[in-house]
DNA sequence: TGCATTTGGTGCGATATCGTACTAAGTAGT
DNA sequence: ACTACTTAGTACGATATCGCACCAAATGCA
């Protein structure tokens, strides 16, 4: 029997779609909860801001969550829209800007958790948030791999 | 120390963050091969019909990967338009249709994953397919359950 | 200093996603 | 058979995503 193990591209498939339906249903469960005007992503924006660092520029935003400039400054109109977020000038950069949530902004991100909040402990009571902590540093690592993957585009060599 | 664990909350918070990163970025790395006018839903489609059942519904399909139904509408006759799946009337469901890839589909999926390989192979270098082989089974496990979760909608006596 | 190149951000257009409302077909209870 | 209800799919509209092209500021280099 010479090779009835998985190719590592069916496992990375495999993986690749998992994680996907996973986003999908986690964004499908957060989206019914968040007000209409409100999405996800402006929601992970916010709570970027609050936990991670206030006044960052859009572009580091961009980074943080991996996706193209144009869609964080998409989502950074619509927080601003809604008073969420106020867009200052960079002073050390004139083609800048840094977004600091404001008092508006925390109290949504606070009402959007506690709205979120049973959804998760209904989850939690069925799943253990602890099985999950054990898979989490991996594909923390994984994701750092793919982050820095795509900043070497001259990776056609392998 | 009282609690110096996390809660509960902000595991799974961390979680699909993770997650909804690394769908960004496989997201990212699979529409740079996939010729334009095909996204990663539509390739997916065609995955599924080819690996796990030709001829479903399109409900079938939306549920198989846990989107709305117009969604899938959408990349149905995205697929249907490229000649790559064929929709036929279902004959035991006069309302329903079956959704059948075309000799051009299976085509097009074996060269969209001969270019998707070397990406794969390249990631594959860098973090062992294997060690995700390991978180797999978790993954799968929590979406099963997030699947069933929306199935009851009356859970919010948790 | 002057000019070429790079970089941060945005306007725009194309496509994707998805909720609502609707139609047509199936199903059930009488 | 008749009517009420449910279900599969779609049309439509609103929003999200993102590539391309562009501008302005910054940087590098001579």
């Amino acid at each position: 029997m010479p090779d009835d193990l998985p190719a590592p591209e069916d496992i990375y498939s495999a993986f690749f779609l998992e994680v996907g339906i996973l986003s999908q249903l986690s964004r499908a469960m957060f989206d019914l909860r968040l007000p209409p005007g409100i999405a996800v992503a402006q929601f992970s924006v916010l709570n970027h801001l609050v936990r991670v660092r206030d006044g960052g520029t859009p572009l580091q935003l961009a980074r943080a969550f991996q996706v193209p400039k144009t869609s964080m400054t998409h989502s950074l109109a619509v927080l601003e829209r809604h008073g969420l977020i106020r867009l200052a000038p960079n002073p050390s950069d004139g083609r800048s800007k840094c977004a600091f949530i404001t008092a508006e902004g925390r109290a949504f991100r606070q009402a959007a958790l506690a709205a979120l909040a049973p959804d998760l402990q209904a989850l939690a009571a069925r799943f253990p948030a602890s099985r999950l902590a054990g898979v989490l540093p991996t594909l923390t690592e994984l994701r750092r791999i793919m982050d820095a993957m795509r900043d070497e585009p001259a990776s056609d060599q392998t």
